[in-house]
DNA sequence: GTCGACATGTAAATTGTTACATGATTTA
DNA sequence: TAAATCATGTAACAATTTACATGTCGAC
């Protein structure tokens, strides 16, 4: 009886990165180095250990020399399923104030799998979870914002800017979204 | 010989929570729990841990009833002088793309730990760095940004709204404290 | 022919997660 | 008095960091 055990984020994040083309797993380092992407870990004790993890787990198969060009990693079908599932779970307001690079990182990786009609409601999820949070943190600001000392007081300022800034981007990408289908 | 271990990020947050005023572990962990504050873990098997960590580098004490109303922690000096070189400590662009939260809680802490001349120099280095990622981030974008696939373009043009909210953010802040001395 | 980048991996120690255990105190 | 919240902790497990080991390949 072996454990049916969940893919970390970081698997998802391989996952992801494998949805387009095999890569081997210094690729992948390189990538979570030099990119932003998230804040995943690039160091080779985390990689090539989720790298097993995924072949445990049947999401990704090791390709050789022989099956294509150079050796690396792909996606099952199974991973590709996986993938998707993970993509469109829906959005809660405790993601959006601890893991907001997730939920990016989740909508950079929907464009060929998902479909642009499910894209839409989920960045609409996203705006109007984005809007109860700044209401509430308005509501906070109007009521507390001046007995907070001054340090306090801007930091709280970034966290309205910062979300606004993705209120606003939200918008924007609906639209965006919304011409392209 | 005892090995000196550093502090933790974690601890640090606890630290600078203890700056002002004792708390106990039940405490800090609502805390964590409730505000944003960075993404740090408000578990009991995360927190109670971090505390004894701690005591064991003398950053912290334990407060009896006898001491104080309510038993809880207090900073010691030493912990004091610990929290104030992690607060200023350089910023690197690495930290900027990975740990942008750090930084502002760094910044909220420093309130009455540090001087404002020299809270000014933090986010006037905050802002230098910004900027230069920022002319990374727009060349990058008017050469490669058409290349890419929609979500992709539109996850980049996430980032760059971010950290120009910052950017923007950095500038009001610097006016409010420079008029603040 | 040496230096740096490519490439993959492991081991030990540390940290954090999940789930449980325990008991006091408050509130409906 | 039952339920919820306060309050502290531990144990087993999972994951990551740090540091090391090893070997290839191309450039200079």
């Amino acid at each position: 009886m072996s454990k049916a055990k969940q893919p970390t984020k970081l698997d998802y994040a391989i996952l992801g990165l494998l949805k387009d083309r095999a890569m081997s797993g210094y690729e992948i380092r390189k990538i979570f180095e030099t990119s932003a992407m998230g804040n995943y870990s690039s160091s080779p004790g985390a990689i090539y250990p989720a790298l097993k993890r995924l072949e445990r787990l049947y999401l990704v198969e090791k390709t050789t020399k022989a099956t294509s060009g150079k050796p690396g990693f792909t996606m099952t079908s199974s991973g590709r399923e996986s993938l998707k599932r993970w993509l469109v779970e829906p959005i809660n307001g405790e993601e959006i104030t601890r893991r907001l690079d997730e939920i990016l990182l989740r909508f950079a990786f929907m464009d060929s799998l998902i479909p642009k009609e499910r894209q839409i409601i989920f960045l609409e999820d996203f705006a109007h979870h984005l809007h109860l949070i700044l209401k509430e943190m308005k509501t906070f600001y109007r009521i507390h914002g001046n007995t907070l000392p001054l340090n306090g007081k801007l930091a709280f300022e970034n966290g309205l800017a910062i979300h606004e800034a993705h209120f606003g981007w939200a918008k924007k990408a609906l639209k965006a979204l919304k011409s392209a289908i």
